[in-house]
DNA sequence: AGGTTCAGTCTGGCATGTTACCTTCGCGCT
DNA sequence: AGCGCGAAGGTAACATGCCAGACTGAACCT
């Protein structure tokens, strides 16, 4: 048994349980409000007790998982209070890391930058909204990725997750992809033109409209959902 | 027995081992390379092992900690990328920070800043250089607080430890701490201005400072204590 | 003598048993 | 019938035992 599982193994159970959870509740599968059974979890995914707890306290540093001691552990609700704490953390981050990559973009940087806006294009014209976000994504972790804070990623990433919730949860909107790329277009020349403050404008102009976007969501589903939300 | 250790116990042992050693990390008591042996830690915090692993888990993410498989777990040595790195995000947390804290700022909030500054005015006479310092923390604890981001408050908490270690390690500059009074002092007249560009420039200009003087610092130490550093 | 292999020892990661606490539900008392 | 109290079930937190991988050093081979 054990040739099988170490060839899987580079990285730790724990580990692959934390990742396997965080896709789930991000993707709603592990729906808010869910409990988390660590002896089910365990079970399922082969591995004890121990490292599931381990994979769910991260998660609760993350907010995405509430944890009630000598009770019970729960895919957390989507608050609204959390979500704008997030959305405080993305822009902080963001709008530093735009300033210095601006600094120091080079000509490989944009030329990815480019290409993933091209492929942004290609995404739009045949309408594949997943493969769109996944851009997305990529795009702005492209642009971090150009300081090397392996670190300040990671939080990054984290203050991302519950901001997916509501994204997934609300409708699309008609025209928001669009104008979404017209902001990215907007973010990569400005970081071509090497003005940082021009850039921090950008960033910040645009999570100004991811926010209201995450807004009007959040009031989509309060209105419809409720359950979901406390 | 259980009477007791109740009463202690408004946090977990967990947590209670995660307090105790980052103090000690910060403080230098446990010096960078010094082995954590878990097994010695549990017997001399009176619990077993399992707490003592999850409070190292929390120290290796806030990069105080190396953890090696299999090896060992250690205190981590001051790197200057890590230390950069903790700038960057404490950077980035603060100016948005006061940016925003800026524009909601009450008359309790200024009160309570300009007290904390009557304070750092009355160490610096004294000399006290001890207090002086816990109340620049709580300078920029009171700030970040308005905000009532619990979540984003940790993570600058957590950026801020590794900035410590080379304060402790390096000599205190002359004239450094009363030119951190007059930056203080620009901080908050600039909150008081309630013109968040403003503001934002003035916390950007006092953390330019800051770094400045931990490469200073970091440069002091490598030049006569290296084995600290890697 | 130098290099290599292999056993010993130490470590963290994981499995599993135990404990203490919180919630709930049902019984008994008023 | 209503209300309080206590027992039971379920949970996270913790204790403890076990295992596999990594370094160390010594013996052996070249």
């Amino acid at each position: 048994m054990s040739e099988l599982s170490s060839a899987v193994q580079d990285q730790s159970k724990a580990e692959r349980v934390y990742d396997e959870l965080r896709r789930r509740i991000r993707e709603l599968t592990l729906p808010p409000g869910a409990p988390l059974r660590k002896e089910e979890i365990a079970l399922e995914m082969g591995v004890s007790r121990a490292p599931v707890s381990e994979a769910i306290a991260r998660l609760a540093d993350e907010a995405l998982v509430d944890v009630f001691p000598q009770h019970g552990s729960f895919v957390a609700p989507i608050r609204a209070e959390d979500v704008r704490e997030s959305l405080l953390i993305r822009i902080a981050l963001e709008v530093e890391a735009i300033r210095r990559v601006t600094q120091i973009a080079d000509a490989s940087l944009l030329a990815r930058l480019e290409d993933n806006l091209s492929q942004q294009a290609a995404a739009l014209e045949v309408n594949d909204l997943a493969v769109f976000y996944d851009l997305d994504e990529a795009l702005h972790a492209a642009i971090f990725s150009a300081l090397q804070a392996p670190r300040a990623m990671r939080l990054l990433d984290a203050a991302r997750a519950p901001l997916d919730r509501p994204r997934r949860l609300g409708l699309p909107e008609a025209g928001r992809a669009e104008a979404t790329y017209a902001e990215h277009r907007r973010l990569v020349d400005s970081i071509a033109s090497g003005d940082a403050e021009f850039a921090a404008a950008a960033m910040r102009a645009h999570l100004a409209m991811v926010a209201r976007a995450i807004d009007r969501q959040l009031e989509e589903i309060g209105s419809t959902k409720s359950a979901l939300l406390r």
